[in-house]
DNA sequence: CCAAAAGTGTTTCAGATACACCCATGG
DNA sequence: CCATGGGTGTATCTGAAACACTTTTGG
């Protein structure tokens, strides 16, 4: 549990060093074994999960600070980050509850911390490079499947589901297979990763029809061996082609 | 030009009424004559336009902020508003030149006002049914034709970019023709619309063809006279078939 | 040898594109 | 009567979808 000492000392700092009434919070998406991940934060001595996010300095662009708090929690240092949606509710830090469930205890005037509008932000990373790390106010930092996320603190449920929604609209101008998976990866991995985030199958002949005759792969001599069953053929991303048919939108896929 | 206590009065009022350093800036955008309108500001004795943006009240949501400055800006009460993008680059407020292009005078301090992050929207509306107006601080409040915007003040140029680039990634999934074209509307009005977005010329044929199987459109018996040349035939939007190809976004017409 | 995933081509269909002429209207 | 934009149908092509069997591998 928080000691009111350890609040004050985290919230006057933020008061002293950063932009008011104004943080981020970012939505880490990863992908491993069929499903995506979103990476979640425990708040000290409790069970309560939220999104990474911090405050950003007085000279700091948005975009920079964002950067700066996932290199934090992710050991990450080039990480892709999409800006994606404001969350200016009025509400959105009312309710003491909240505050409660995170284990602070009140300000010393007896109010709680003011209203903040929140700047969301979806990260796209590869799964195996993350090496989570909580701060100095949650106990844990870990992914959870997108479909087992607990209900979150704050407006925090809602953000993930509006960065899914974003991600799944913007498919195919986001680099989400580039940056989701791993240099070498298979085409069974690629198809999931779509299936994934569409929401439904698709079928296997037409999907690598489709990658291959836009040549944004390019097959590798090798093969994935160890798994179970005929060994897949390894691929990697064509960076050119890849970012040219970003830039044209057809890595929509239906 | 502004003077030292017009600005101050300003200032003053927005620092105990409003959320500090978080502002919005409005891209109004309309349609007429076959070309697209952004709506503009003139600062009080000079020659330097703006966007219209304005402050958010403290216990206001954003999107309510939002919709209460183009309010009185336009003259209309339920504006189609889209939160699109958050500019908060540190340097975006920084430079002198931009205080003294608006005419405002340093702060008694001998300081300029601080670093702002600002909300961008994106409004769509009845270009005939807007009537601008001016606010305190400014002389003028007209329609720019896009191609013909002036430089503007602060980042406000680069916002105008980025929400007609928004704009057009998310043709089929905005109500472009719904909120920008007027009750009743000719096919050719609707086709110059899209032609206008997309920057390309149409096959009047197929347009014409696609908007019919989609079946969002409804053809009237009036048609539209007093033009020169064929008077064409009025059509209006049937509202549940139009909510639903932006669902499905198959208003994207290629 | 069996279970399960990987890999591969062809046919079919729908939607997109290309294309040209007559009509209505105001000046 | 003429200049100009409005209105309409068909043939073709391209890309999407449907569809099944053989191969490989570990257990």
């Amino acid at each position: 549990m928080l000691t009111r000492i350890e609040m004050e000392a985290y919230f006057r700092e933020a008061a002293e060093h950063c932009l008011p009434g104004l943080s981020l919070d970012c939505v880490v998406i990863g992908f491993h074994d069929t499903q995506l991940k979103v990476l979640l934060l425990r708040w000290k001595g409790t069970d309560e999960w939220s999104l990474p996010g911090g405050f950003i300095l007085k000279t700091e662009s948005i975009d920079a600070a964002a950067q700066r708090v996932l290199t934090e929690r992710t050991g990450l240092d080039s990480i892709f980050l999409h800006q994606f949606h404001v969350f200016g509710e009025a509400s959105r830090y009312d309710e003491e509850q909240n505050w409660q469930r995170m284990g602070l205890v009140m300000k010393p005037d007896g109010t709680w911390p003011a209203r903040t509008v929140s700047v969301g932000y979806f990260a796209l990373v590869d799964f195996a490079q993350v090496k989570p790390s909580p701060d100095a106010l949650t106990d844990e930092c870990r992914w959870w499947e997108i479909a087992t996320v607990p209900d979150l603190l704050f407006d925090h449920t809602h953000i993930v589901e509006v960065a899914l929604n974003t991600l799944r609209t913007q498919l195919a101008w986001q680099p989400v297979g580039y940056k989701l998976l791993p240099e070498k990866f298979t085409m069974p991995d690629l198809q999931r990763l779509y299936e994934t985030i569409l929401g439904r199958k698709l079928d296997t002949r037409n999907f690598a029809k489709k990658i291959s005759a836009l040549g944004v792969v390019e097959r590798l001599e090798e093969r994935r061996t160890g798994g179970a069953f005929k060994s897949p053929y390894l691929y990697h991303f064509d960076r050119e082609r890849y970012a040219q048919a970003l830039r044209e939108g057809s890595l929509g896929l239906g």
